[in-house]
DNA sequence: TTGCAATACGAACACTCGTTCGTAAATTAA
DNA sequence: TTAATTTACGAACGAGTGTTCGTATTGCAA
């Protein structure tokens, strides 16, 4: 039983995914790692902390990931088109805290919802950048830049929701058909 | 106070929207509706209800919609388009509702929890159908079907959850937006 | 071996949850 | 009016919640 601590994020993560944080329960999660309930607060210190490190961790991990696609000499389509991978290989890789990123951050209490909403508005404000950007270069078709983004975000999150965990060979197919279709609606046709 | 029962569910819709179905309590429901928790009882069986109701309503609304489009003459390329009209003008006008019907139907017991999710498949299933039709004829990419329907569905999510409440000038420019980008995405370039 | 820190445990605490029940008030029908 | 039905209430129940605490047990360094 080597770091129980990870375990315990990572079983934390899968029953999160399953159920929903609200849902899970420490007393399940507990069975879940092969301990008493009470023993788990000898790793963590509270059932939000496991929270609050899987949605932190991913933010950074987008974060990071813009970053260096931004700083890159790249075209705005070809800064797009790396977006999309990054967030179909998260999803992917790890669906489980993609899951719980994506659709539990809500349950965080003050202050670290207000600090987790003020890092993925930061990433919104660069991923819009990114696009007003292409329009102004006349690479994509002269859309709302915040409706195109929604859009984008929302378009690759059936993914990490019916993605099962492990290797998928048809995963690079996947990835090319999604960006083929996401990328052909953003460009300009001509 | 006419109509307590109705009022009932907008509220927890509301609720649930905003807190999830899990963090949503009896209590605070009854006081958003001005009752004490034991009298919602005189309205509802039990806070399960609630959300069958939603969820279930929706669910139809989908189903009947997606028929009605289905059985006129039009082309696949017209068809997906008013499907995609549906699901953001129903998005738009009753987003408490879609919230719920889209994150908190996981909630359902056993047995209307199966009985949801096959009302889904055959949902997902007459989409499929149309898009196979549209790659057979030449009109879309020719993709994975179930690849574009996710894409495609998955993309007008982010609509119900930043929308807020009540009439919206930009609403119709913002359907020609996004419709724009995903037909485009979805048919053939020439 | 001894000593010390990390880990595991059982019991229990304080609290919240959805819901029930007997009864009282309000509304409607006669 | 009276009678019947619907609606609202306060109290409480039983179950489940996250977490704490004192105490064992374990693993490791000296």
């Amino acid at each position: 039983m080597k770091n129980r601590k990870q375990h315990i994020y990572e079983e934390a993560a899968i029953l999160f995914r399953e159920k929903g944080y609200m849902a899970t329960s420490m007393r399940e999660l507990a069975v879940r790692v092969g301990l008493e309930p009470s023993s788990l607060y000898s790793h963590i210190k509270s059932k939000e902390e496991i929270l609050r490190k899987i949605c932190f961790d991913n933010a950074r991990r987008f974060i990071v990931g813009i970053e260096e696609i931004d700083q890159n000499f790249l075209t705005p389509t070809q800064k797009i088109e790396a977006i999309i991978n990054l967030h179909i290989e998260v999803a992917i890789e790890d669906c489980t805290s993609t899951t719980v990123f994506n659709d539990e951050w809500r349950h965080l209490s003050e202050p670290k919802l207000s600090e987790f909403l003020k890092l993925r508005r930061l990433y919104e404000e660069k991923f819009k950048r990114i696009i007003t950007e292409g329009i102004a270069k006349g690479q994509f078709k002269n859309l709302k830049p915040s409706t195109v983004m929604y859009t984008l975000l929302s378009s690759v999150r059936w993914i990490h929701y019916w993605h099962r965990p492990g290797k998928d060979p048809r995963m690079p197919e996947l990835k090319k058909e999604i960006t083929l279709m996401l990328m052909s609606g953003l460009k300009v046709s001509h």
